[in-house]
DNA sequence: CGCCAGGGGAGCT
DNA sequence: AGCTCCCCTGGC
């Protein structure tokens, strides 16, 4: 167990943000969060967090993990202040960050997303680690499942993740982990891409649309230029920014006032009481 | 080329 | 009881 004084960073804003679908509440202010074979948790007060894993552990993965090392004050402070709309929204999501998740995971996560929401994804990919992850033991000896790698999902008949409540994305999924597996799309050589070069790679999977694909170069591969545009994303564009959203003023990091954004339609509108 | 139906089913109002 | 859901594919 260590403890750490952390700015800009709110657990509970992060889980709710909908990048990471592995993220639950186990306590008033305790989350838990599985990445790669790890189970860690975090309880949060104010800006005091102490994370569950030792020193070591979190210097060589969870920093990283939840992008520690970048101080997003900057990105707050660049915000217009004429811009009302946008102010309010970064006032009220201060704590998100951008995380470092795995490519592979990220894609299987945001094929699942499509015309789907939040609780219900958290629940497929449940379904999904349970039945085709591996078995883990947790600091307390509870069991935990990791993300199945493709090898386990690419040679399923493409209607067999129906059983994990995929429905219509099973097949998405499936041909995904098979272009994988195969080496059709190489996700190493996507790694070591730009933005621009990335996403156009990922448009070739089967399953993944402009939107889809900018998701997994903003959570996947921390492209922070890029810039899902979702129902809610547009509808607040069109009503907030007639002549367009200003990327140019955030060029580089687009993405993360777009999660400013997104949290605040999801989470901040109509939601915070109106004083 | 653009348009739009169809595709699970749970969670929300 | 309806409507929505961080859409994409394929048919027209």
């Amino acid at each position: 167990m260590i403890q750490r004084t952390i700015e800009n960073f709110d657990i509970r804003q992060i889980c709710d943000s909908g990048q990471c679908f592995r993220m639950a509440q186990v306590k008033e202010n305790t989350y838990s969060v599985i990445a790669a074979d790890r189970y860690l948790e975090i309880e949060q007060n104010g800006k005091e967090c102490t994370f569950s894993c030792g020193e070591e552990e979190f210097e060589e993965f969870w920093r990283s993990y939840f992008d520690l090392d970048c101080d997003y004050s900057g990105y707050i402070e660049s915000v217009n202040p004429n811009d009302k709309y946008l102010m309010n929204a970064v006032q009220f999501g201060m704590g998100i960050r951008i995380l470092h998740q795995e490519l592979w995971e990220m894609t299987v996560s945001f094929l699942i997303s499509q015309q789907n929401n939040i609780v219900r994804i958290r629940r497929c990919i449940q379904n999904l680690c349970e039945r085709y992850g591996e078995e883990k033991r947790n600091f307390r000896g509870e069991c935990y499942y990791t993300f199945p790698v493709p090898e386990a999902l690419a040679f399923l008949p493409e209607d067999e993740l129906k059983e994990c409540n995929l429905g219509y994305r099973s097949k998405y999924v499936v041909r995904t982990a098979r272009s994988i597996v195969q080496e059709e799309i190489s996700f190493r050589r996507i790694q070591e891409m730009k933005y621009r070069d990335a996403k156009a790679e990922l448009l070739k999977l089967y399953g993944v649309g402009e939107k889809v694909a900018d998701c997994i170069c903003l959570f996947g591969l921390h492209h922070l230029e890029a810039f899902p545009k979702d129902t809610h994303i547009l509808q607040a564009l069109s009503e907030h920014y007639k002549r367009g959203f200003p990327r140019r003023r955030y060029k580089g990091y687009e993405g993360v006032m777009q999660q400013y954004v997104f949290y605040w339609e999801l989470k901040g509108v109509s939601h915070v009481p109106i004083i």
